[in-house]
Order: structure tokens, then C-alpha cells, then sequence
DNA sequence: CGCGGTGTTGAAGGCATTCAATTGTTGTGG
DNA sequence: CCACAACAATTGAATGCCTTCAACACCGCG
């Protein structure tokens, strides 16, 4: 039932599919999923790669089954921004949208679920629970939104990187956990170059890497390697995000 | 038909209420109105009153009437971020949540209709209808959190309140049009105070005032005066903004 | 081994903030 | 009607945080 087996055998049914259920495919019962089923086409996608573009019809949307997405805007001198990131099982893609605002690239190795944008759509009319599940994932994505433009407009490098860092223990897989209690002792993977950082949170690449310095000096995270990071408390990692107590 | 009329005598019929067609409530028909129709409270909220609170229950939802509403975030230490501005017919307040994320404030005088939340995610599931276009406005909300980002994490004091204005004379009804071309002259409202323009760019009050004079030298906006303003030519505001030509 | 990509560190400069003073506006009561 | 207080907005000077520019270290790979 996990990611192998999925991959060595039956890739497109979707009874045997690794996220189906927190994706917005669980929505749906298991004699209606045979509609999805029959649309579906799965995919492979290279780190780097661009998956959506502003330039191109959106002529699909999709379940992401495994790897990292990010979402990017550009303005015309070349700044860019990021302005969510995707993971599994989150959905790909702007429903009722002649264009996607955004570009979706690849930011690590991706699994993709696609389906036709016209015959999707079909599914959200005839499946009003799936339509609704989609919804709240809107919801979701929108308090995210929101809560990351506090961020932008209000916190120091050091708090960004900091909360960037919450962030990511908090959406990954909790790996190895030392201490009695598993909130005190966290392990994560960065699934983003520096750069990357940098346009998720409105810094430079330079002002992103000392920053992470100025928090491994501080004993608030240990750097494993370049990419992964242990923190030892979470509640001073918060601290250091500028999230107190009560809002964690 | 309009606004006084309204008010002078029909004020809790949904017939004949002046933001229906651009409102949620602009996806039911007539009979299904009747719903609503018993289950509304108009509500009148002062200037500077909240009106949603992080602490309080939600326990309503509403279309705004009339009226420009803020939503801010405020970390612990009391920088606050304006994560949205709402408008009529906009719809206030998050579907299928127990908290609301943000505090919602009257930024000007407003005017709402509201809604028990109970029995109006109740209305939610027997209409489809309504669900769906209260999803399309989620999702429009989303692009416009989005572009927002862009500007808080990317763009220079400058280009931020030019944005702003942007953003501002397409939302407001032009009122005046002394060239040919109405897009050449639009003039514009300012529903908030310096400090709550800070409050959405991520800057402080001077820096806000500052930029607004270094526009009014360049000659890229007239300050009539300080809560109204003039635009001579739109692409020049455009440009200032940092927007080019072909993303407008 | 050398090369490109990624990440770190240092020094100098600039943009927005901070602190402070002044002006303009609004509403209230004498 | 005017004086006055309270608030909103502007302007100036100095500071500081982040950026910019530059050099170097690290790593995987042909």
C-alpha cells in the first residue's frame, strides 16, 4: 500500500493510490473514483522543470502524489517571488481559469496525477463533495496566504527564516525524535536551494545564508548538511520566528 | 433600484437589495432567495470597529453592502500586517472554520448583511450553486493574496504605495474622465489613513508619506488632497508601480 | 584535475526605519 | 465664531538592516 508498491504495479488505479485519501480525490466514492480513473494520466517531472507556465493554455490540473512544488512570480526586471509551495497530496493548479497567475516549477524530483482541465471540471458539477473538498483546500491555502504575507511585510530576516524553518518541520515527517517528547526534538530536510529561500521569503541569497549562521550560532538549529537541519527545541525555534506561545 | 432607495424602505428584502447580483447571493433564484431572506441581519459597524475578532467565536458571515473593510494579522509585539481589503459586494468572513485567521475592522463607514454561520453552511450544502460561487470568489481572493505577496516581498517602497493606487482607481468607480481615452485620467478615494496604507505595503507611516510626495513631484499622481487623488496617466502609474505594459 | 553549481563570508553602500519636530485637519466646547 | 485638543500627515536627520559587490570554500562530476 505504500509509494513502491504503488509505483511497481498499479500506478493509475487510484484505489491503490498513496494520498488519495488526503487528496481531493478522497472526496469521492469508490464507484465514482472509476470517473477519475478513466481520465487520470500520471507523470514524472525532473527538479527544475516547469510544470505550469503564465504563457501556455492551462489545459490541466493535478494531484501532486510525492515531491515538492513551488509556485513563482516574476516581474518583468527578473525579481521573482514565490508565492506557495506544494506538497503532497495538495492540488496543482487554478480550477475555473481560462490562465494560472503563477509559474509551477519542480523544486525536487515530482509525481504528478493529471487530469484534463474540461473533463475535471465536468467532475466538480456532477460531485458536489468533491467540488467541496477542493474548496476547503482553497480555504487552507488562502489562510496560508495570508499568514505568509504577515511574513513578508512585517518580520526580520532572522524571524523569516526562522518560520520558514517551522514551516518545514511542521509539514515534514517528523524522521528521528531523541527526546521524550517528540515536539522537543525535530528533524527536517530542506527541499529548497538558498536561492529558492530567498524568493520565498523577500530576501538575497546572501542575507538567507547568514541568517541560517546566526541561527546555528545561536544553538537554535544544528546544520546536519546543507540540506538537512535538527532543531532541538521547537519552542526556541518558534521564539526566534517571532511566534509566541500562544500562537503555535 | 439604488442604494438610497434601498435603505429608505426594503432593507432586508433581498429582492431588491442593490449588491445582490455581484454578491454570493446572486446564485440563487428567486424562491431559494426566501431562504436568506429569513435568515439575514443588516447591521450598520462604525468607522475603526471590529467587526470579526481572532478571540471571539465566529459565529457569522456577511456580504458587505457597502463599505471598505480591512483584515489584519498582528504578531505578539504589535507590528500588524492588513492581509486584505474588502469591498462591496464582497463576502466576509471563512466558510467551514471555527476561528476566522485575522481581525476584520471597519475601515470606513460599512454596511453588512449578515448571516448565522450555522444556517448558512447549512444553505451552502442545499445549493451548490452558492458553494461554488462563494469558491470562485475564494479563489479570486487567493490571486489577489498572491499578486499581494509579490509586492510585499519583491517591490520598493515606490513601486508598493504606486500599487497601491493601482490597485485602488481599478477598484473604485471612476468618477471623472477629463481626457478622451478614460483610462488616461481616473481619480481615486483613499478609504484609509496612512497608517493603515503602511499596514498593507509592510512600511512605516513616514515612509508611505514620502513616497507619496516623491509621486506627486514626478508628477505621476495630483494629491487633491489627502484622502483623494488624481492620476494623469494611468501606463505612467503603471510603470511606477513596476508593472509593465503587458501585465496590466 | 578543472569546471559549474551551490553555499558561505567580508566590506561597503543604500533604502527604509527610527526618532523628533512641525504642520494640517477635525471636532468640541466656550 | 474661535480656541483648543486630539489626531493625521508631512518633513528632516541619523541610524541600522538588508543588499550589493566581491572573493572564496565546498561538492559532485566529466
Amino acid at each position: 500500500m505504500d509509494d513502491r508498491y504503488v509505483a511497481g504495479g498499479l500506478i493509475s488505479r487510484c484505489e491503490h493510490c498513496a494520498v488519495r485519501n488526503g487528496a481531493v480525490c478522497g472526496a469521492l466514492k469508490p464507484d465514482e473514483i472509476e470517473h477519475l480513473n478513466r481520465i487520470v494520466r500520471r507523470r514524472t517531472v525532473k527538479p527544475g522543470e516547469t510544470i505550469l507556465s503564465d504563457e501556455e493554455p492551462a489545459d490541466f490540473l493535478a494531484n501532486i502524489v510525492s515531491g515538492v512544488i513551488k509556485l513563482t512570480k516574476t516581474l518583468s526586471d527578473g525579481r521573482q517571488q514565490i508565492v506557495g509551495l506544494q506538497f503532497a497530496p495538495d492540488f496543482l493548479g487554478r480550477a475555473y481559469g481560462a490562465s494560472h497567475r503563477y509559474f509551477a516549477e519542480a523544486a525536487t524530483e515530482v509525481e504528478l496525477c493529471c487530469f484534463p482541465r474540461a473533463e475535471f471540471e465536468k467532475l466538480l458539477v456532477i460531485y458536489p463533495d468533491l467540488e467541496h473538498r477542493l474548496f476547503e483546500r482553497t480555504l487552507r491555502e488562502l489562510d496560508a496566504a495570508r499568514e505568509w504575507m504577515v511574513l513578508l511585510g512585517r518580520k526580520t530576516a532572522e524571524e523569516k527564516v526562522a518560520s520558514f524553518m517551522v514551516m518545514l518541520a511542521r509539514r515534514s515527517a517528523i524522521i528521528g525524535c531523541g527526546g521524550k517528547d517528540p515536539q522537543d526534538v525535530a528533524r527536517f530536510m530542506m527541499p529548497l536551494t538558498r536561492a529558492d529561500i530567498a524568493d520565498c521569503l523577500g530576501l538575497t541569497i546572501e542575507t538567507v545564508s547568514r541568517q541560517i549562521t546566526r541561527l546555528k550560532v545561536q544553538s537554535v538549529v544544528r546544520v546536519l548538511d546543507s540540506r538537512s537541519f535538527l532543531v532541538p527545541s521547537m519552542d526556541r525555534l518558534c521564539a526566534a520566528a517571532g511566534l509566541d506561545s500562544t500562537e503555535i
